[in-house]
DNA sequence: GCGCGCTACTAGCGCGCTCTAGTTCGAGTA
DNA sequence: TACTCGAACTAGAGCGCGCTAGTAGCGCGC
């Protein structure tokens, strides 16, 4: 920096000034001051700048390395950082990595705010570092917890799945659900509830599974595996999300049976693959891009009015009908 | 730290050897300063001690987003990292953020070295990143540049997967591409050269696309139109990576086209999805866990000696037969 | 002529830590 | 006793910035 400056023929402060973008130069130096830091190859060193002001305006977020709808998140999330002036830090959670250790990653690193995409930690946990700094939980409700929340309203989004199926026609309407992840218990209820208010209760099933494609192929051959021994497939299934889905879709239609003349899907989330599929998948759409946006809002605006409480946003989901879904087969399913 | 210092009544030079856990303290002084810090809820400031200790142990790695493999790699990346005693910070490129300020965010928390996954940027871009710090670039060849380099034998991988297919009787096989994706070039002359070396260099057709399940799917569209149109479908498909197989996969099942019976598919890379599915994809496996391993310790050697040259680690993949691969078609394909 | 306000710029302190070059002190040695 | 030596500890400079308080210069009105 002071070569810059004595490069430029101006003072440090000057230039950090220019870097700044604060007002109180002049535009020939400013580009000078530009030109010659250019030639030089300086780049402010922001740990030294975080040292200097206290704050480094930077925002962590955790996420699973593997679930595809985080990074649709995080595909939101920059953008929005960037626009309110904030720098974005990613810290993976992975099997040999926890959570609450790629948490420390961030803090230690001086973010200021944790924003946790579909935490799987202990409410404890996140309720000390609600206290601790401000943190912004994603997709999974923290009940008592200091943490801001950001969801969709699952309820909502289930039972406009449901609807379309029962319109469909559908009746044997099974739930693969997603056990303790993201949104999981609220969808799994929700489903429960929709049956009922069917009237369908006595058809209700829910194959326990989790967000990934993994329990959806599970959950398929089971499926087929009853199939085999006498019991028919049901017609349609709620999958606990999209890459849930994805794994039914592959281990049915490679059994032959056909989506969805034989059995209808319908998947949760409507992350990147769920409309690049032929024939699209039938979802339910969270809008990534707004609930990464609510986040990051959601964590700035505490981090500058301190005193704020922590803030629940719901946003609605609203149901995609694609290719997946059609009425109940004519006949006796292929059982 | 100073009223750490006081409340102990010791130095905070004391204080800063104890946090360092370095010698040059009693044991007794040790517990006292330790105890005091925890009452207090002093945690060292890392801006701080990374600005005065001039060096941050901290490794940047550029990804993108989508990239399921990068995903994997990440994975790997973290523990070798952590052994190392480096500390890991990510930065993701996706549609709205450029590599190139993905990269920039790194360098301004001040990674001192950068690993990239795949990177798409221009040579001259990666080569003037090599000048200014330490860069390790994962699957990419960067000619000669000043970076490391990690890949897999990409000819290696795709002479046996030709040669399996070739042994099951194949001998239309069709080539889809990853475009300028990292290690689709050297794919695509392995495939050219595999085909002339089993004489089959008629047959050979390459379909350009890129290193996503779209394009799998639009490819898989192209064959079944021209299938249509009276043009018989290959009878085995080399796919540019996991993702574009898995995308050709969905688009010809669903068109009712039987996998193995009527068409063999290879993928590239083995990223987890590939064992995932009910009868598995046949790929080329690349050990995601030890190119990260050696893009870690490229990064980390270089940054400890200095004048050392960059260096080039070519891993062997390995086929990894499955179930999306059999013997050709017993009669005539289904034209 | 003076004060005024404005823009363009500068001096220098301090952020919280690390690190070098010390000092102190008690035990061991001749 | 007089010394050496190492372990335990300290003083204080400095890491690269941001920021506050200030100065210089200039056009303005009266």
């Amino acid at each position: 920096m002071a070569d810059v400056a004595e490069k430029a023929g101006v003072s440090r402060a000057l230039v950090s000034i220019v870097f700044r973008n604060q007002a109180g130069a002049g535009q020939e130096t400013r580009e000078r001051v530009l030109r010659v830091a250019d030639e030089i190859g300086y780049r402010p060193d922001s740990a030294a700048r975080l040292l200097a002001r206290g704050r480094s305006r930077t925002l962590g977020v955790m996420f699973t390395v593997q679930q595809t709808f985080h990074t649709d998140l995080i595909t939101g999330i920059y953008p929005e950082a960037e626009r309110l002036g904030y720098d974005v830090l990613l810290s993976g959670a992975t099997h040999g990595r926890s959570e609450a250790k790629a948490v420390e990653a961030l803090l230690s690193h001086r973010c200021e705010a944790v924003i946790l995409l579909g935490p799987d930690s202990e409410p404890a946990f996140l309720d000390e570092l609600g206290q601790r700094t401000v943190a912004v939980s994603v997709s999974r409700r923290v009940p008592r917890a200091r943490v801001d929340f950001v969801h969709s309203a699952e309820g909502k989004g289930v039972r406009q799945a449901m609807d379309h199926l029962v319109e469909l026609g559908h009746r044997r309407i099974v739930h693969i659900d997603g056990g303790r992840g993201p949104g999981a218990a609220e969808r799994r209820r929700a489903y429960r509830a929709a049956m009922r208010r069917h009237g369908l209760q006595a058809e209700a099933r829910v194959i326990p599974g989790h967000h990934t494609e993994e329990s959806g192929i599970e959950a398929g051959r089971l499926l087929l595996a009853e199939r085999d021994g006498g019991r028919p497939l049901p017609t349609a299934v709620l999958a606990g999300n999209d890459r849930c889905a994805m794994g039914l879709l592959m281990a049915v239609t490679r059994a032959g049976v056909e989506v969805p003349r034989d059995l209808s899907v319908v998947g949760y989330d409507d992350s990147h693959l769920s409309h690049l599929m032929p024939v699209g998948l039938t979802t339910v759409r969270q809008d990534a891009l707004l609930m990464a946006e609510h986040a990051v809002r959601f964590a700035v605006e505490r981090l500058e009015e301190r005193e704020r409480e922590p803030r629940e946003a719901v946003l609605d989901p609203k149901l995609v009908v694609r290719g997946t879904s059609g009425p109940v087969p004519a006949g006796p399913g292929p059982a």
